[in-house]
DNA sequence: CTGGGTCTCGTACACCGTACAAGGGCTCTC
DNA sequence: GAGAGCCCTTGTACGGTGTACGAGACCCAG
């Protein structure tokens, strides 16, 4: 029973995770649920994108009303933290424990982060305003801490180097999907859109002089393979970067 | 005259900058132009945001009705992508030149580019989902090619080197901008900020053990200083090991 | 039979992006 | 001077959005 006059009390709550009321039961006749409409969310948010998805399209899906969702839920804002939640418990925590050192294990989260971004493309938009704070959210985070923590840095720099790691995997992830999804939107192969977003400066005299630079590193790139398997290389390779950098820090101050 | 028979015709351009038509002169009894319109904008999303910001709104911000600003623009979105790029025009890349060496230059153009999500925390959102090749944006990514290339690196390397150095810098900005963006709308500092958001899993019996492991290094944390302190050593700390890393794959192939 | 909680729904409000057509004012041509 | 035509601005309208509010429907306890 919070109503808006409750809510109205907690005006800014700036995470579902900071609010201490417990799921709604919902044995109502609609057979509503919240995790039914969390699972029903992630789907559509899959399907149809972060832009399409409402409230309404979402009640439709669930065969209810718009207004019925605000029973288990205070806003659309909630049910998106709650999505995304959701997401990083498809990371397999345990597959990262059978990787060996903390190389293996920092390679085995960053990949499989990155391929859950790349997985749900409406994810990394969300995961960048949000608190991030939601229980697998923290599981995932407490395994990257332990993996950090067995690299042998010192402690002042166990927060850098978890930035260094992740907020790079985020970022790239993020790049990756967010391509991705505009290459389907325009109904093209990312190959195809690739070449397009090029030939934006390419055709353009004024970065002549840019394009001699880049040229030969496009032409590189194109030489190597498919847009996709791009994608792969360069992660593997700022990974090596990544872990070579941590292992020279860590024996700078041993 | 790009009426919306012939935008039909482009239906799902993917960025204004594919767009080959010039920008309308704009001599007209407002005085409006397609410059101060995207300076309206970015003032605009500066001080409210991105969630508040509308084509309605801008309009009046103008003195002018929401229709006026379409002679000048296709849709909000391309705004958006203008006000972008503007914004990556405010890297001073002269400055980066100045530094010594590539670890010089890249440290100078991360930093800047840090600073402008950081001042702008509209920003990031949109850099994610956009594609970022607007004269300026491409600017600074001729930048940071000139800078990964004098590294030393293998040619096949040089993409995951920019990735491994500039996604980390994007999702880096990313979390600190919208930290403090949410910080700033709950009306609280940034270190109380912290302290909320840590409490949501510090105070939850379930992840006492987690917490423990955790206690070390949010003590170390806390005691160095403020929220803004550590953003910048961090940062620092970060980048130290991507440049130690990038020298040694560079070693590694000489 | 009567509450009162649990759940769902209908209606309504304010706001959004933007399509479309109707102008006003200017300049250029006859 | 009259008219045509372009540049720019506006009014109105459509189909959406999130969600506040209040009215019920159902079920179970007293």
């Amino acid at each position: 029973m919070v109503k808006a006059a409750d809510r109205a009390k907690n005006p800014a709550r700036s995470s579902v995770w900071l609010e201490k009321r417990a799921a709604r039961a919902g044995g109502g006749p609609a057979g509503l649920d919240r995790d039914r409409i969390v699972a029903a969310s992630i789907r559509m948010l899959d399907e149809e994108g972060l832009a399409k998805f409402s409230m309404r399209r979402l009640a439709a899906e669930l065969n209810v009303t718009a207004m019925s969702l605000y029973w288990y839920v205070d806003t659309k804002d909630d049910i998106i933290e709650f999505a995304l939640d959701a997401l990083y418990g498809e990371i397999d925590l345990a597959a990262v424990d059978a990787a060996g050192g903390w190389q293996g294990r920092i390679r085995a989260l960053a990949l499989a982060f990155r391929r859950m971004l790349v997985r749900h493309a409406w994810a990394s938009p969300c995961a960048g305003s949000y608190l991030n704070i939601g229980p697998n959210a923290i599981a995932v985070g407490t395994k990257i801490q332990e993996a950090i923590r067995d690299t042998g840095l010192p402690l002042h720099g166990l927060p850098g180097a978890m930035s260094a790691v992740f907020q790079f995997v985020y970022g790239y992830g993020t790049l990756e999907s967010q391509f991705g999804r505009r290459a389907a939107e325009a109904g093209m192969s990312q190959d195809d859109f690739f070449t397009e977003a090029v030939s934006a400066f390419r055709d353009d005299p004024e970065f002549a002089v840019q394009v001699a630079d880049m040229k030969e590193i496009l032409d590189e790139r194109v030489s190597h393979g498919s847009v996709s398997d791009i994608w792969e290389r360069d992660f593997a390779y700022a990974l090596d970067i990544l872990i070579a950098g941590i292992e020279v820090m860590a024996a700078r101050t041993e």
